[in-house]
DNA sequence: AGTGTGTATGTTATAACATAACAAGTGAGA
DNA sequence: TCTCACTTGTTATGTTATAACATACACACT
């Protein structure tokens, strides 16, 4: 992966991007002081990474931009910005891709499901309520479910037409 | 990782396990006949492994099995008979787990849903009209879904009263 | 038999993703 | 000032996955 993104994160709609990548911050401003956390600047620059890029970022692609700004040059400074925007719902991972992506709906308590086009890579956070779904099945059988991944590959609307 | 397995796959319910491995190889040897395709030594090898595990397998773990027995001894011969066996729906790869599992509905065209037990390893293969909730939230923006990915974690029934 | 084609496997090397373990800095409060 | 909790720096390594090319094997056609 030598490519700086996994694609561009999109709602398949057009938005404001400027405006939500300062949402984001703001919205998670609040919330660490709110909750007692530090959003310390490697923190913060990261989640800003990661709604600038308004893409799913592997983390070393993440790493390669705190190292040219000088904020880590070495995996685990990544790995734990990112956990802990995991952690806080700042941002989300994407399983598939291995990869992270700002949360597009800051604020609100989800289970984020993502739409990744397999022919542009691009990623789209939507919600579903999965949870009442699985929630019921899986409570036929005894589990408890705490968090869930829900992913969907296919075509984007931009990507339908091309192949 | 030195286990050998990521934990056991149960539906959390009996079952005939030397029933299920037969029943797996079965489905999977006149999928292959039916689809003019070849169940190879290997192939049909690493599927028993899955299935005789019972349990989400990485697989590096699959391959030092097949090295073991003579069938392979570098990654590339491992995972593209895993490939191969979900590519043609005889068993699935778990996102969360970096691991595979063998089918539990062998013949069944399906959209599995995995519970995996935080506490104890234990995946279990369900499944969920996801299609139509999640197709219809897809269908609004556009997006064709071709395959989703939907794996909860949580506690099974079996954990729940020891944490 | 000889030859070509498609598929599968063997092998080497490396890419890509992730974390353990320990050292060092920082800031708040006793 | 000390110590505690937390964060970051750093080294090293572990884990997962694939690119690229060579070889083998089966089958069809001549």
């Amino acid at each position: 992966m030598t490519q700086s993104s996994l694609g561009t994160l999109a709602s398949f709609a057009q938005h404001d991007h400027g405006h939500c990548v300062s949402a984001a911050m703001q919205a998670a401003d609040a919330a660490c002081t709110a909750r007692g956390v530090q959003f310390t600047p490697v923190r913060r620059r990261v989640l800003e990474i990661l709604a600038e890029a308004h893409a799913a970022m592997g983390a070393y692609d993440v790493l390669a931009r705190l190292n040219a700004e000088g904020l880590g040059s070495q995996p685990p400074v990544a790995y734990r910005a990112l956990t802990f925007l995991v952690d806080q719902g700042f941002a989300h991972r994407i399983e598939r891709l291995n990869a992270f992506v700002a949360c597009a709906h800051p604020g609100a308590d989800h289970a984020p499901v993502f739409l990744i086009c397999r022919a542009c890579g691009t990623v789209a956070e939507t919600q579903a309520d999965l949870g009442g779904t699985l929630g019921v099945r899986a409570a036929q059988s005894g589990f408890r479910i705490e968090q869930t991944v829900v992913e969907a590959q296919g075509l984007c609307p931009d990507c339908q037409g091309i192949s």
